[in-house]
DNA sequence: TGCCCGATTAACT
DNA sequence: GTTAATCGGGCAA
C-alpha cells in the first residue's frame, strides 16, 4: 500500500510541492489518478490571485497548506488548487491533469466521453471528472473524501512555461511528468528539462 | 454601478 | 488556427 500524503507534505515552498506532486496519486471519493502536471503560484508571482492580497475568494490560500482552493474560471469550469507554504504565504499548485486509474466508468459518466486521454487532460477537465465544485474550498486534502498518495516509483519530471495566463507568462513553472500522454498540452521538448 | 477580462473548453473553419 | 460560451472578481468612477 503506497504511503498516504497528509497536510505536513505542504508546508514548504510551493516550488518544492509542485514537481513532488508529479506520480502522486489523487482520490476523490475514491475516484481519480496519477498526478502528471501541475503549476505553481507565489503570492509574489503577478499571475497568481493572492498577489494583490486577501479577498473573499481567495480567502483559503491566506490559510494553512494542506486545504483546497476552489476557483471558477472563466464562468464555466472549476479549477483546483493545494495551498502550501506556511500559513499567510498564499502560495498554491494548480492540478492540471491526471491519469485516470479510479472510478473509469464514474469519469466517464460525469465527463460524458469514453477517451481516456481527455477525461483528466485540464484543469477544468479534472474537476469535473472528480465532481469538485465551490463546495470544495476550504477542505483539507487529507480528509475524506480526499486522499493522497506518494508515488512508488521514481518519476521523470519536466518543467515548462504556465499556460494560459498574461502576466509573468516566462516562468517555468509548470512541471509535469515527462512524455505522458496524459497531459493537457505537450511540454515543448527543447523549453524543458529533466529536473 | 459599470466595465473589462480571465490559472478554460469544445466546437468550429 | 479561431471563437463563442458565460459570469464573478477586482478596480475605476
Amino acid at each position: 500500500m503506497p504511503k498516504r500524503l497528509f497536510r505536513s507534505f505542504f508546508a514548504r515552498s510551493v516550488h518544492e510541492v509542485a514537481p513532488d506532486l508529479i506520480g502522486a496519486t489523487l482520490l476523490v471519493d475514491g475516484v481519480g489518478g496519477r498526478i502528471v502536471e501541475v503549476e505553481a503560484y507565489h503570492h509574489t508571482d503577478p499571475a497568481a490571485h493572492s498577489y494583490r492580497g486577501p479577498t473573499d475568494r481567495n480567502a483559503v490560500m491566506f490559510g494553512p497548506p494542506g486545504y483546497l482552493y476552489v476557483y471558477r474560471s472563466y464562468g464555466i469550469h472549476w479549477c483546483m488548487n493545494f495551498v502550501c507554504e506556511p500559513k499567510g504565504s498564499a502560495s498554491a499548485v494548480l492540478i492540471r491533469a491526471l491519469e485516470p486509474s479510479e472510478g473509469l466508468t464514474t469519469m466517464r459518466r460525469r465527463r460524458g466521453l469514453s477517451d481516456i486521454r481527455l477525461l483528466c487532460a485540464g484543469p477544468g477537465r479534472v474537476c469535473e471528472a472528480l465532481r469538485i465544485t465551490a463546495a470544495h474550498n476550504g477542505m483539507a486534502l487529507d480528509e475524506p473524501p480526499f486522499a493522497l498518495f506518494a508515488r512508488t516509483a521514481p518519476v521523470e519530471v519536466t518543467a515548462g512555461a504556465r499556460i494560459g495566463i498574461t502576466k509573468a507568462a516566462d516562468k517555468p513553472w509548470r512541471y509535469g511528468e515527462k512524455g505522458s500522454r496524459f497531459l493537457s498540452k505537450p511540454f515543448p521538448s527543447k523549453a524543458s528539462g529533466a529536473i
